[in-house]
DNA sequence: TGTAAAACGATAATTATTCCTATTTTTATA
DNA sequence: TATAAAAATAGGAATAATTATCGTTTTACA
């Protein structure tokens, strides 16, 4: 893989905010420093970035998916309402969280814990070959 | 909010299934006891049973989403390979689960808790009309 | 510096989802 | 049971997010 200044500035952005931005909002930024990139440009190296494990994914159902380049352990939280990604300190205990939604985040409609991985049955066929 | 059949379809296979299917697997099951209904309807049923609380939307964030009746506090595994969502007891501990990945279900390499609610600041918007 | 590989910009294409509208179904009630 | 208003539907057009294509520009390195 080689160096490129495009991507360089989106991980730049990204690792300065911590508003857990769209592409598009992504996009927006970069563009300031660099007039002519492209969205699609933003796309492949996010997707770049995701795979080589340096900026996550999150996925909040709102119809975009949403960047953060703060890989450390943490768990989110998302406002229906304003669509905004706020970060949460990983609490130990799921139930400890759901019952502490009167701390002062606002309600707690929706807890999800999602796990990605390759599961047992893919691990399989892939060491058939 | 009227009775339809259509509606009542989708949440049957829905309830029938452990598959967190996608909007357009549903309707290519649901289309076989009515080959007229429409995509659409199934989106709308869709949004309107989430709304409901009676069905769940889970984003894996490959590029659509995944719905379950089972509305009992449960996390759900996603692989990335065969893009299956799988369900998990609920259990206390992140730090656990993540230390448990050797326990059969495959790797785990990404684990991510999102709460969804209204946060502080659009209850205090809302407040003020 | 020259060259091959990688990345880019511009834009077309694709895919998931939502929106629109005329028609049909449901429900309440006479 | 007939009927009329409200709600839902089917079909298709429209939108929005994302991916793919391809000729041009950058990067790495001999």
């Amino acid at each position: 893989m080689n160096y490129s200044r495009q991507r360089e500035s989106i991980k730049e952005y990204l690792m300065s905010t911590k508003e857990h931005p769209t592409a598009d909002v992504i996009y927006q930024h970069v563009k300031e420093a660099y007039p002519k990139i492209s969205l699609g440009t933003v796309y492949r190296n996010l997707t770049l970035l995701v795979d080589l494990g340096e900026v996550r994914k999150i996925s909040t159902g709102d119809g975009t998916e949403h960047y953060d380049a703060d890989t450390s352990a943490h768990s989110h939280y998302y406002c229906r309402c304003c669509h905004r990604v706020m970060d949460l300190e990983v609490t130990p205990s799921v139930d400890q969280i759901l019952a502490a939604s009167s701390a002062g985040l606002g309600t707690i409609e929706i807890a999800n814990l999602l796990f990605t991985g390759v599961c047992q049955s893919c691990l399989n066929e892939q060491s058939q070959k």
